[in-house]
DNA sequence: TGAATCGTTCAGAAAAAAATGAATGATTTG
DNA sequence: CAAATCATTCATTTTTTTCTGAACGATTCA
C-alpha cells in the first residue's frame, strides 16, 4: 500500500526485509565488498517495488553517500536493474534475480583482473629472473622447480576460474522460470 | 648447538625473495586473508631450506605474535610441510607447493562453512516466513518467487563450489612432475 | 628440580577500510 | 535564467582489522 507516514520516520524494516539484509550481508563480506552493498541489495531483494536513493538511505539508515557508493558496486556487477519511473526524475533500483548475470559480471570485474595481473607479474619476475641467473641467490634447479610450481599454481587457478565462467554462462539446472510474479510494471502515470 | 647467526642483523631480503613475498601478499589479499600470511608463505616459497618461526620473523622483520598466527593460517589450508629437523628443538617449515592440497583444505575451511551457513539460514527464513505466511508484510506470491530465486542462488553457487572442489581433486592438466629438486630429504618424521 | 627455550595468546597500538555529510556538478523545472 | 532536485565525490570521522610485544604454559635439557 501507499506509504501513509511522511518524512523523518524510520519505517521500520519487517523481519523479511531484517532477514534478506542479514542474508545478503553476509554474502557481501564473504566476497570481501562493504556490508552496505549487502544491505542494499537485500532490501532491494525484499522490495517489490523499485526504490529510489533516497528511499534505500532512508530504510537502511544509511548516509546518501554510502548508498551511492554501494548502487556503483551493483551496478558494476550488473546485480541490480535500473528502471525510470514516470514523473519521477530519481533513478529507481530493482534487484536483479539472476544468478548467472550477476556471477559472471563479477567474475569480469572482480576476479579476472587479478588474475591477469598474477600472470603479468609471474611473467616478469621470470624474465629478471632469467636474466639475473644464478646471481639471484639460489641456486638454479631450485628456482627453475620453483617457476615451475608458480606456473602450475597459475594454471590451475586459471583453470577454476575458466570452469566458474562456464558454470554460469549457461543457466543453471532449475529450468529459466522467467520470475514472473516479479514482473510488475511500476511505471505509472 | 648449531646456531650460526645470532646477531640481530635482519639478512636483506634478495630480489628472489622480495618477488615472492610481493606476489603472494597479493594472492593472500586477493582471498581475504591477512597480507603477514601472504608474506610467510612467499618467504618459505622461496627457501630452499626449512625455516623456523624465528627466522622468518627475523627475515621478514614482522612480530612472532603476527608470525604464530600466520603459520596458524598456514597450517589449516596444508599450504605448510612441517618438518623437523635433527637436534634443534624447534619447528620448522617449508612451504607446500601441491596447489591441489591447498585449494582443497581451503574450499574446506573457508569456503564450505560458509555456504553450508548459507542454506540453514535460507532454510531457517523459509520456515518462519511459511509460518508468518501474509503477515510477513510481502505479498505471498512475491515472496514465494523471491524465495525461489533465492534457492536458486544457493544451489547455483553451491554448485560452482562443488565444480571447484572436483576441479582440484585430481592433478592439474600439466603431469604430474614430482617436483624433485624440492624433495631434498631432512630429518622427517 | 630449576633454568632455558619455544610457541601461543591476548590486551593495547597501529593500520586499513568503510561510513558520514557537506560541497560539487549536472540536470530539470518554473 | 534562477531555483530546485539529484547523484556523486572527497576530506574527515568512525569502525574494523591486523600487528605488536610482553606474559604465560609447556617442554626440554643439564
Amino acid at each position: 500500500m501507499a506509504e501513509g507516514s511522511q518524512d523523518s520516520v524510520a519505517p521500520a524494516l519487517s523481519p523479511w526485509e531484517q532477514a534478506l539484509i542479514d542474508f545478503f550481508m553476509q554474502v557481501s563480506q564473504f566476497l570481501g565488498l562493504p556490508k552496505s552493498v549487502g544491505q542494499i541489495f537485500g532490501l532491494l531483494f525484499a522490495s517489490e517495488q523499485p526504490l529510489s536513493l533516497d528511499d534505500i538511505a532512508e530504510r537502511l539508515q544509511i548516509s546518501r553517500g554510502s548508498t551511492s557508493t554501494g548502487l556503483n558496486y551493483l551496478r558494476r556487477f550488473d546485480a541490480v536493474r535500473q528502471t525510470f519511473v514516470l514523473g519521477d526524475r530519481r533513478e529507481f533500483y530493482q534487484a536483479e534475480t539472476d544468478t548467472s548475470r550477476i556471477a559472471q559480471s563479477f567474475l569480469a570485474d572482480q576476479v579476472d583482473p587479478d588474475i591477469e595481473s598474477w600472470g603479468e607479474r609471474l611473467r616478469f619476475g621470470r624474465q629478471m629472473l632469467e636474466l639475473a641467473g644464478p646471481l639471484a641467490g639460489a641456486k638454479p634447479e631450485f628456482t627453475a622447480a620453483r617457476l615451475a610450481v608458480l606456473d602450475q599454481w597459475h594454471g590451475d587457478i586459471a583453470g577454476a576460474v575458466k570452469l566458474m565462467h562456464e558454470h554460469f554462462r549457461r543457466p543453471p539446472s532449475g529450468g529459466g522460470q522467467p520470475d514472473s510474479s516479479t514482473g510488475e510494471k511500476h511505471a505509472r502515470g
